[in-house]
DNA sequence: TCTGGGGTCCTAGGACCC
DNA sequence: TCTGGGGTCCTAGGACCC
């Protein structure tokens, strides 16, 4: 078996290059990547987070996720930028058309990444390296932002040569290079070490990649289960996915949920919210093609506790009210009249039902599945807030919350990579 | 003006069945 | 006398990713 040859594209602080990009595009004089600067939410409806900052923002040891609050207090003169996620959906596939030109074998891993097959392409395009330094140079005159580009023979390692000195770079991390450029790196910077593993690992002294590749693996397996040898797999640069190319992997569930602008700590208003969450789920669920057959509910109270509840349905649907109704029960029997500051719906155990079956003893949907297609295309038609149930007027609440539903769904984290 | 939203997978414990 | 044991399904919570 030949070896492969794997790329790993990664956009250099996605959200903020996308923005910054756009804005000189736009006729504005300033780069965001050249000042501290961050892409976050609005404080004022509580999502006030970085999603993304520059390079000199890091400077001030902004990072990602900590609140804007935290963030402005460490730089006063930080830049905040709106998230444009229409703009962010633009790139990321203007990104991946670019990437399509060089190998059928593509992978959109999230809306920043790409694995790319470069196996047996070298013929095509020459060298690899030769390869990416194009490919990178080309998305920076084209598309006006940088990427790094990783080279390995597999996905995780293509990943972890992607993360190393950024920006707009291209780096290699073959088998016989492990030893002299991921052993040495903080444990935390390995894919799917996480906070609580990297604790972990910290209590027992392993604080570099290297530390946890000499780790006997039957320590890892009694502490951290089967977490613990895929990680020791990792520290040694096992992986052998694919890149899946194009299709969509098959989708788990869906969900909506939100941080409310204020607390909730009505049953009705709370209703009112899962209502508006259970639209755009439905939504989904129908523009997919798709019936559930589980519905969870979940919310976080003022305190910052999480819960959540979920049923599985005796048939499956993909209707509005039905799935609302069902929301609404498990609610109720999860909420002790906590303050909420966020609540959320999913749905699961998706199939596709070409044909409905209808129990004697469920009530008639026929009715609400009739609703449902109208509602549909005059949102399709003349945009989701065309059209709105009469209770959210004067609620301070959305009618429809959540995602927008996207033109082309990419296959998000499946098993692993 | 403190702390997002979208996912997947794993584990533990209880119910239930043979 | 004592307290099987394996399998599956269901649920809640936690871990990880971007």
């Amino acid at each position: 078996m030949s070896k492969h040859i794997i790329f790993h594209i990664d956009v250099n602080s996605a959200y903020l290059s996308w923005e910054a990009a756009y804005r000189l595009q736009q006729g504005d004089s300033l780069d965001l990547r050249s000042v501290p600067s961050v892409v976050g939410g609005d404080p004022l409806t509580r999502h006030g987070i970085v999603l993304a900052k520059s390079i000199p923002a890091k400077k001030y040891d902004i990072k990602t996720g900590e609140t804007l609050y935290s963030a402005l207090s460490k730089c006063p003169d930080l830049i905040i930028a709106k998230p444009n996620y229409l703009l962010f959906r633009q790139c990321s596939q203007a990104l991946g058309d670019i990437l399509k030109e060089y190998s059928p074998l593509i992978q959109q891993f999230s809306v920043d990444e790409y694995f790319v097959d470069f196996t047996s392409l070298d013929q095509l395009w020459g060298d690899p390296l030769k390869a990416a330094y194009l490919i990178k140079d080309r998305v920076k005159n084209e598309l006006g932002f940088t990427v790094n580009i990783g080279i390995s023979t597999n996905k995780l390692l293509a990943k972890m040569a992607s993360e190393f000195q950024k920006p707009d770079k291209v780096h290699t991390l073959f088998s016989e290079e492990i030893p002299e450029k991921m052993w040495p790196l903080p444990i935390e910077e390995l894919f799917m070490v996480g906070r609580a593993t990297s604790q972990k690992l910290l209590s027992r002294n392993i604080k570099t990649i290297g530390d946890l590749a000499h780790t006997d693996p039957r320590i890892l397996r009694t502490t951290l289960k089967s977490h613990g040898i895929l990680i020791w797999n990792y520290a040694h640069g096992i992986e052998n996915s694919p890149v899946r190319p194009g299709g969509r992997v098959k989708v788990k569930g869906m969900g909506n949920s939100t941080t409310l602008p204020f607390d909730v700590d009505s049953r009705k208003e709370a209703h009112l919210v899962l209502l508006s969450l259970v639209e755009t789920v439905s939504a989904r669920l129908r523009h997919d093609q798709y019936f559930a057959q589980l519905v969870a509910v979940s919310f976080r109270t003022h305190e910052f506790l999480s819960y959540s509840h979920q049923r599985k349905i005796s048939h499956p649907t993909d209707c509005t009210n039905e799935i609302w109704e069902i929301a609404c029960e498990l609610f109720d029997e999860l909420w002790k009249g906590q303050p909420l500051r966020h609540m959320g719906v999913r749905v699961s155990e998706l199939c596709h039902n070409d044909f409905l079956q209808l129990s004697f003893f469920e009530r008639d949907y026929e009715k609400d599945r009739k609703i449902d297609q109208t509602i549909d295309v005059i949102r399709e038609r003349f945009g989701s807030h065309s059209i709105m149930r009469s209770s959210y007027l004067h609620s301070g609440l959305k009618a429809m919350t959540g995602g927008v539903i996207a033109e082309e769904e990419y296959p998000m984290m499946t098993s692993l990579l």
